[in-house]
DNA sequence: CTGAAAGCGCTTACAG
DNA sequence: CTGAAAGCGCTTACAG
């Protein structure tokens, strides 16, 4: 097969500065003034490399600026465990609000919850050198990031504090909110509390199960521990649920201790007779509808107090780094504010 | 304040490969190879190259290896309308798992479902040289990125097709399945279906209303479009389904054509007496609890295919820009399929 | 207002 | 097994 036309329809290779500077016959310097908006250039000039440019259909090569002028990228990254799970995305959501604002540009990946895969991910954004990193991090291991932070990328840490690196976070106060809450399910006449709750590896399930403990001593109860359960994910949360409550000593209330946990047990519940009353960490599209009580906060929030700290950091901030406790609200609803029935099993 | 050791705290700059060369007393070139894995080097050499390395804390410079190595860059672009949105963040998710598996890494940024933001996010993922680039489009006007398409970028369209620009995408049947629905709900004896569809400027609206119109044509109700109602957030359609609900000849169904929507009319219609049918367009975690009846589909998919056909591109495949539609399917759920109360208002 | 030279930090040929 | 030279596509000084 044969092409009639030379090069009409093969365009093998991307339009360079020097090509565009070649065809407005400038030089590559005054190309690169134009097209990149610095002044200086006779508006005749300018107007040729434009229409030189658009003909080519030149496209800056942002590799080689950002190269050459230093690590002033506006590129920013955010490492995220779970795509899937919107209280992650969320927080993107907020932080990309406000560095948008101030000319950034947030770029999300996924660590898939897997501790290499964060510390690749990770060490992989560095090297593109982005401008401020966010991490909601899984592994407890961070100590290969001391050297970016003393070479001044800011870094900021989600949800989860930084272990052995000294890195801003943001989190929320986890144990005080679940202490409350169930000091609250204790007030309602529950004793048999069913605790669903993420592995032990997380740190929020860990502050979340010492602020469960911490109300059930207070109340008496020395074997909190047996009412303390696991699950990951959506199934295994439902599973745990349904287990519970059909074996003996049914706990008369559940308290779910994250949004994926709370979908299972809700879905576990659903249409029992004499359901327990359901508590939730984290709130949900759903939760008025269904009256499930919930620990709420705001992940936008909690992006965007993320984004406020690293743009301090940026705009030349210095200090220790700080640890940032956002509070989280009660709200009450009403089959979670039910009392145990009174007659037992 | 002065500091007494010279420059034991203070590390102005990174590391390069020249460091790193000079500390190990080899050429630049001898470095790079043993950081880049390259053979034909004596062990005792790369030992000592990776010592340096190491005791440099030097971290390659991706954008001066992609750089000079062409555009074999890893990185993959998605554009996105929504990170809060979990239809786009699962499509996303369904993705990067295929690439990943191909070594590539993807990057998600988002246009906030801004056309003019899509544009510039788009340009600027381009012009970071990715490998591949995945749009979930506003936009109506693509034709900018013919040129990138021409100099062989594979790019793909998710959920909406492109306009102007011969591109494959990946899209569901949206038209057939509302017809379908539509058809069940008719055949159940309700007449007067609400529905309640996105703007009409996204495409996925415009099939989806054209499906409803399909069947109600065909049961001989012209009027159907006084049935249509509009809404673009869980706020608006919660207004919209509860003004329906409350005003005269109200709806016996109410048919929600995307997540959102039915996450504001669940809400709008709980606790009311004699609800009325729900279904809606994606399924979602409390779908079965609320006995609502959806079209189901699976995201994640979506974006597997989306990552397939990318792959493909990439592995040489040509020919014309392919569509792939996929095929939903209905879940009928308890309170969805209500038919209409006998005794007329 | 415009340009020739040097260089950002790497890798690609090409020699030895 | 190792290295000196050239260059990826831009921008930063520095001249004129």
């Amino acid at each position: 097969m044969t092409l009639d036309a030379p090069d009409a329809t093969a365009r093998p290779s991307r339009a360079t500065l020097r090509d565009v500077a070649q065809l407005a016959e400038v030089s590559i310097k005054t190309a690169s003034r134009v097209l990149s908006g610095q002044p200086n250039v006779r508006e005749e000039t300018a107007r040729r490399v434009r229409d030189a440019a658009r003909a080519l259909r030149f496209r800056p090569n942002r590799l080689a600026r950002d190269l050459r002028s230093g690590a002033v990228s506006t590129a920013v990254g955010f490492v995220i465990g779970d795509l899937s799970n919107p209280f992650y995305t969320q927080i993107a959501a907020g932080a990309e609000r406000l560095l948008r604002e101030h000319g950034l540009e947030l770029f999300i990946a996924t660590s898939d919850e897997d501790p290499e895969r964060e510390r690749r991910v990770t060490l992989t954004m560095l090297e593109r050198r982005v401008r401020a990193l966010f991490v909601v991090p899984v592994a407890e291991e961070h100590a290969y990031l001391v050297p970016e932070q003393q070479l001044g990328t800011p870094m900021v840490f989600i949800d989860r504090p930084a272990v052995d690196v000294a890195a801003d976070s943001i989190v929320l106060d986890n144990r005080r909110a679940v202490r409350e809450a169930t000091e609250r399910l204790i007030a309602l006449g529950h004793r048999r509390i069913g605790l669903v709750a993420d592995r032990t590896q997380v740190w929020t399930a860990r502050e979340r199960v010492a602020g469960f403990a911490d109300a059930m001593r207070a109340a008496g109860t020395e074997d909190w521990q047996r009412w303390v359960h696991r699950a990951h994910d959506v199934a295994t949360a439902r599973a745990v649920a349904s287990d519970l409550l059909a074996g003996p000593d049914a706990p008369t209330a559940l308290f779910a201790l994250n949004n994926r946990i709370t979908a299972g047990v809700v879905n576990a519940v659903a249409g029992l007779p004499g359901p327990p009353a359901i508590l939730g960490f984290d709130d949900f599209e759903f939760a008025a509808t269904l009256g499930i009580s919930v620990i709420a906060h705001d992940p936008v929030d909690l992006g965007r107090r993320a984004a406020e700290t690293a743009l301090d950091r940026l705009a030349g901030r210095t200090g220790m780094p700080q640890q940032i406790v956002l509070p989280t609200r009660f709200v009450a609803r009403g089959s979670g504010e039910r009392p145990p029935p009174k007659a037992g099993p």
